[in-house]
DNA sequence: GACCTGCTGCGGGCTG
């Protein structure tokens, strides 16, 4: 080993270290001697000082110019924590470091320009602004010899990732010297994956020092057992309240179940409970932390915002509140407990149901086994684009070899082809987002006119100038208004999968029903409800997938499930036991196959089919969507479908759709699936989210081809898997996956159950048309406005949907009140004619008078006329029915032989259904009875 | 009952 420098080793003896670290001690040789390094290690191990001790140590006996070192985290706490932790060294050795991020003062900002910092540490973006902007500060970064990539694995799976290995290769370009390459990361699968990510272009060779350190834990599962007249909540809280150990990190998977939890605790007679998750002010946050260092805490209740990064001090237990989603996550919760590396991390599992059991099982098997996610990388397009607008403002102008040279250099677009590159260069110029100049691109207008300097007045997909260095997107929302007022607002995702017309929810403790939805100014309608089970709307519409690793894992567990029933080790409660007993016994009783992946169960319960199985989330995710492709095809709008590892779901259709997908040949079944993602509202916020990157404002349309496409990738990429369903599909076809057909439900189909479920998004015209007017009767002003779309496109559609060969027949009567042409379904039109709303539109008011009923009819030559009373019509109307000779009508009026002004003032129907035409009848009366009598 | 992350540089001119 290299010699520690003696300014060093009296540092390490002021701390009151005996020793290094042995991350501390593995990394300090290949640093010295100049190699790239990737430290796999969990976090509290000493890795920061593992990157930086022999940093120091080299600038200490060499004269180092600033900036020498660039200290890239993902998170604003971290840097404020680290450039701390970080000063503490500088401050004695006489090095100076400084921060960067958005929060910082401006004041502590301009600072270094002034005295330029040894070390700075900054986000991604913070790289990204002084590279595309800061003109002056950039000169510094000439001298960069190092650069630490710190949360290596929060980084790489996300376009972060991509957006910083591009950023490296323009720095190293910039300042023409491979500078060494550190990342630190928490444990991760395939870190020779991530080293590649993170080492890109640089011709150093590299290594990688793991320490396994996370196998050395104890983890115990156990179930709520829930107690008569105590509702999960309470009884949840009483387990928990047995198992802190102070202080304790209580982990949920979502907001709601922290605030939940502490609501039932804080009854407890536990004290010095606090919260910790993204709602929580930033104050409030900082506040918890510290009561969390300094051990005035006995439960911090937190979801992921504790699990990144900062430090919190020494914590006794960590509590999981159900599973977390990855073995990731799983060690990154434990490895909150039992820092101080020779103690060992302690963790709980609590579940809820059989299935949070063989979930937490699974993780800890796959754990032990070090079995972790592996990266996952694409060369996302809108990174790219971005990139080279960056690129651009960095230099003015610059020709497209260079720009294809740069980013190609990055490992993320190592495949990027220059074809497909050039034609994303010219769709940009195209859309005014870049300028062609003698070779050259420049910044084109679009760019000033998305990403924007002056803060007022602005148009709702106008940007912030700001924005364009974070590849973070807002979500969208979308406003509850009621009577011109904002009420609330609501996730737009969550509006795409869950909400629909007439449905009821429940904000701030009262009920509303959805009146329309206006996706073109995001705006949800809402009146008043008076009863209805209201759903909240409060969490995100994004959820949180899991591993695919745990659903391989789990049919291992259930292989094995004996002895973890009858073994004698503590794993799992007494409890849980039980119900595992419980959940293998169902499928013992009825002579079935445990759960496995090569297994389906068709099962059913309440006019919904559920395929219960273990599969990969995300196949069941496409295959759910299909079904619902084709349930909306081919029988009804109102429809919903479920997915998670345990299986997938369709309500609405007594039909085996499953069977319909098997029958497809491969190309039909692509062609579906494909289909179905596309209208996904998952498709249609992600191409929102990407179409300013390529200076798209408008409406995106077929010819944005290279949008389109993108957006279909990033999507599936996300959510889906078009080959891995393909191949599913193939295998049921095969035979290699057995359907077994069972009566009622199994404990899967009950986790099946237990998913909530989505319902079908259209952009299709006349079907958004549909469930705008289901229930109600509107004119083309009100649609118009619901809708957003132009009164002559829409009275346009309207028209021809009245035809028999419309799918979502409509019609129109006349408004006898107002005068107003109204628009309905035709399947609604017999329950608004009835309704108390239009009472007086369908409704005549001389029973005595007489008419004549004009009618041609709809493809052939005939018309036919015929007397009838009113009478007649109200009272006999299976009589009347017989009066109407053809099914179809095509035209339909009254006249009277003894007063020519009835013809001249009724209303004329066109493609009148048989069924509904005495409604029209009655309509037509009533209007005319109102003219001449009213 | 469904997570999390980030976000203008530079320098001129003004006030007290």
């Amino acid at each position: 080993m290299h010699k520690l420098h003696c300014k060093l080793q009296s540092l390490i003896k002021e701390k009151g270290w005996d020793d290094l670290t042995t991350v501390q001690k593995e990394t300090f040789t290949p640093i010295i001697e100049g190699k790239n390094v990737l430290v796999v290690a969990p976090t509290g191990y000493g890795k920061t000082e593992a990157a930086l001790l022999p940093i120091f140590n080299i600038m200490l006996r060499n004269e180092t110019k600033p900036v020498a070192v660039l200290y890239i985290t993902p998170l604003k706490a971290l840097i404020n924590d680290i450039t701390l932790r970080i000063e503490w060294w500088t401050s004695k050795l006489g090095f100076s470091v400084s921060r960067k991020h958005g929060e910082v003062p401006q004041k502590e900002k301009s600072l270094r320009l002034k005295k330029v910092p040894h070390i700075l540490v900054t986000t991604p973006e913070g790289l990204e602004i002084d590279l595309d902007w800061a003109s002056k500060f950039r000169e510094n970064y000439r001298n960069i010899k190092w650069i630490i990539i710190d949360e290596v694995h929060e980084l790489v799976n996300s376009k972060r990732g991509a957006q910083l290995s591009v950023l490296l290769e323009r720095l190293k370009d910039f300042t023409n010297y491979d500078f060494q390459r550190i990342g630190l990361s928490a444990t991760i699968g395939n870190e020779q994956k991530v080293a590649n990510l993170i080492f890109g272009s640089s011709n150093r060779e590299s290594k990688i020092v793991k320490v396994e350190g996370a196998r050395d834990f104890e983890v115990k599962i156990l179930k709520v057992k829930q107690k008569e007249g105590e509702d999960l909540w309470g009884s949840t809280a009483k387990l928990v309240n047995q198992l802190v150990e102070r202080p304790t990190l209580l982990f949920t998977n979502s907001r709601f179940s922290t605030e939940r939890l502490y609501e039932e605790l804080e009854r407890s007679k536990l004290k010095n409970i606090f919260i910790h998750h993204s709602s929580i002010s930033k104050e409030e946050k900082i506040r918890v932390e510290n009561n969390l260092r300094e051990g005035k805490a006995d439960v911090v209740i937190c979801t992921r915002t504790l699990e990144l990064g900062i430090h919190v001090g020494d914590i006794k237990k960590v509590i999981m509140y159900r599973p977390p989603p990855t073995v990731s996550s799983f060690l990154q919760r434990l490895g909150r407990s039992g820092h101080t590396i020779n103690r060992v991390s302690k963790g709980e599992i609590v579940c809820l149901y059989d299935y949070d059991i063989l979930e937490a099982i699974s993780l800890y098997e796959l754990a032990k086994a070090g079995i972790v996610e592996p990266p996952k990388s694409m060369p996302y397009m809108d990174v790219v684009a971005r990139e080279i607008i960056g690129i651009t403002l960095q230099y003015g102008e610059i020709n497209v070899e260079k720009l294809y040279n740069l980013i190609t250099k990055s490992s993320y677009y190592k495949g990027l082809k220059f074809d497909k590159f050039l034609s994303l260069v010219k769709y940009m110029i195209q859309n005014g987002l870049l300028k062609k100049e003698n070779y050259k691109v420049k910044i084109g207008k679009t760019f000033f006119k998305i990403w924007r300097f002056d803060k007022d007045n602005k148009i709702t997909w106008m940007k912030d100038f700001s924005e364009f260095f974070s590849f973070i997107s807002t979500d969208e929302t979308f406003n509850l208004r009621y009577e011109n007022k904002t009420i609330g607002e609501i996730d737009a995702v969550y509006v795409y999968k869950h909400l629909r017309n007439n449905d009821i929810i429940r904000i701030s403790g009262k009920l509303w029903r959805i009146v329309n939805i206006d996706i073109n100014k995001m705006q949800v309608n809402v009146a008043p409800a008076t009863s209805g089970n209201g759903e909240i709307p409060i969490w995100k519409g994004e959820n949180i997938s899991k591993s695919s690793l745990i659903t391989k894992q789990i049919e291992k567990v259930l292989h094995n499930i004996d002895d973890y029933l009858y073994g004698d080790d503590s794993l799992i409660d007494e409890e849980s036991k039980n119900a595992l007993n419980k959940l293998v016994e169902f499928y013992r009783i009825h002579q079935l196959p445990l759960p496995n992946t090569r297994t389906i169960y068709i099962e059913n319960e309440n006019d919904e089919i559920v395929y219960a199985t273990l599969i990969n989330e995300k196949i069941a995710n496409t295959l759910s969507h299909a079904l619902l492709y084709l349930a909306t095809k081919k029988y009804s709008l109102n429809v919903s479908a479920r997915s998670s590892i345990y299986g997938f779901s369709i309500k609405g259709v007594d039909k085996d759709l499953l069977q319909d997908l098997i029958n497809l040949d491969e190309k039909q079944l692509k062609s579906l699936l494909i289909k179905s993602v596309k209208r996904s509202p998952l498709f249609f916020a992600t191409l929102k989210e990407i179409q300013y990157s390529f200076g798209k404002i408008n409406k995106v349309s077929s010819e944005d081809k290279i949008i389109l496409e993108e957006a279909l990738k990033q999507t599936v990429n996300k959510y889906f898997s078009i080959k891995g369903t393909m191949k599913y599909v193939k295998m049921i076809k095969e035979g290699k996956i057995r359907i077994i057909n069972i009566n009622g439900l199994s404990p899967l189909g009950k986790a099946v159950l237990s998913h909530s479920p989505i319902k079908p998004w259209i952009s299709d015209l006349s079907i958004r048309i549909y469930q705008a007017l289901k229930g109600g009767a509107y004119t083309v002003e009100e649609l118009s406005d619901m809708l957003g779309i132009s009164k002559k496109t829409l009275e346009l559609r309207l028209k021809k949907m009245r035809k028999p060969s419309s799918k979502y027949r409509t019609c129109n009567f006349i408004d006898v009140d107002t005068h107003e042409t109204r628009w309905v379904l035709m399947e609604d039109l017999k329950e608004i004619a009835e309704s108390d709303d239009y009472y007086n539109s369908f409704n005549p008011i001389n029973l005595d008078e007489s008419y004549v009923m004009v009618m041609r009819a709809y493809q052939s030559e005939g018309a036919t006329e015929s007397v009838f009373r009113v009478k007649d019509l109200v009272k006999n109307p299976e009589e009347f029915l017989k009066r109407i000779p053809y099914d179809e009508i095509l035209e339909l009026k009254l006249k009277d032989p003894n007063d020519s002004l009835v013809a001249s003032i009724s209303p004329k129907y066109y493609f009148v259904k048989k069924s509904i035409a005495r409604f029209l009848v009655l309509n037509a009366i009533s209007y005319i009875q109102n003219l001449k009598f009213g």
